[in-house]
DNA sequence: GTCGATTTCTACACCTGGTATACATTTACA
DNA sequence: TGTAAATGTATACCAGGTGTAGAAATCGAC
């Protein structure tokens, strides 16, 4: 029915352009004027479109910035599935979000380019990105619990805790980095704490918080 | 000048009445007819209050359901900064933990009584409800990894990695809880389990997800 | 090409959550 | 009892989001 391999067809192509012409309009006035202070009216006129078409392709005003976050969802529950033999989930996220450090991915929070740069700023300072970006995590949890439990044979209440540590731990890497980088840290400089914070994080996932101290210095 | 724990006065006392008779009008016309079914002007007639009233004494509609979860925020991070002596921050939160299972308290998810039931079951089923609940569990994540960073002497971002964890599991298992509950289950069936979910849980925060299977059964 | 069916877009009116303003009422306290 | 400060109210308003009905574009078949 919905062939998007092949060609996809002269609606489908002008679909797409104008769903990204949209959330370009977006983006270019919420970066200049704050997400806030621009009007899903005042976007739809920049993009020469009406608000119920603008609604028609972004089900609500915070979709028109955080849509592009929305293919990475289920990407933990995809690495774990596509581990190799004899590899443990944990060490296969683990390569992973190292992987994801060292080509800047923006999924890694380490992504300095200018405009990625600000995208990330906007979104840390507009309490309903935020929010929106938290429910991409809850699916992203629930996707890798069951990823879990198909592929390394756990019981359903272990999958759902592993998976709930690993999304939390994983957000907690990505929006420090993020920070940093929001409040004028190059890439390049924060790399290498950025790779010491993730193995230190995930080798704390590994062995638990067993050595928490107790009370005193 | 605020002298909670003195005479109140008269002003104080009438504007505890109110938000309470608000909250109540609110949470009846809720439970009967769901969350999304009752404006705000709705609520506030049944209250006997203009809507500009409402909004002063709850910030936003989803308040004035949830306001009564805001004391437990900080929970974690009271118990964390109450512990004994020699007494691990974990080991603490599980004693809470089960403790509060032990009493039933509606922090655990195991309060059956009806009216919170039929509370829980409305939460639940209202995603703007939920993404509220989850407002709270980031200020609790935040002030329990100031406890950890301060009583623990632990660095920063170890204590920030630990916080998000704990609070992560806590949130499963209260949420694994409050679901069964919701769908008939009384708290005395669930009792037994939810005492070896919780000890189950704790423990892998303990030891660390190093079990984790590698592929295969 | 052209025709009809289907999809997509648009204009417009409407609902709801939330806020600003300006005025009335109540309380606290001398 | 009178007066300043705090609270409550009416009204109008803004922004996000939806329903409806019709106009316009696209597609496939001929």
């Amino acid at each position: 029915m919905d062939a998007v391999t092949e060609q996809p067809g002269l609606r489908e192509r002008k679909k797409r352009r104008t769903h990204a012409a949209i959330s370009e309009a977006a983006i270019a006035l919420f970066l200049e004027r704050g997400f806030d202070q621009v009007s899903v009216a005042q976007v739809a006129e920049a993009a020469e479109v009406s608000k119920r078409t603008l609604f028609a392709y972004f089900p609500a005003k915070e979709d028109l910035v955080v849509h592009r976050f929305a293919d990475h969802e289920t990407e933990s529950a995809r690495v774990v599935r596509a581990r190799p033999e004899r590899m443990t989930p944990l060490a296969a996220l683990r390569e992973h979000f190292l992987d994801g450090l060292r080509r800047r991915d923006p999924f890694s929070g380490l992504n300095d380019r200018p405009d990625i740069r600000a995208l990330f700023r906007m979104i840390l300072e507009t309490p309903a990105l935020i929010v929106r970006l938290e429910r991409f995590r809850s699916t992203g949890e629930r996707t890798l619990a069951e990823a879990l439990r198909e592929t390394a044979d756990t019981p359903d209440l272990t999958a759902r805790l592993a998976a709930a540590q690993i999304v939390a731990v994983h957000w907690t890497l990505a929006l420090d980095n993020a920070t940093r980088l929001a409040s004028g840290e190059t890439a390049d400089e924060r790399y290498a704490g950025a790779v010491d914070d993730a193995e230190h994080a995930f080798a704390l996932l590994e062995n638990g918080l067993r050595r928490l101290p107790r009370h005193g210095s």
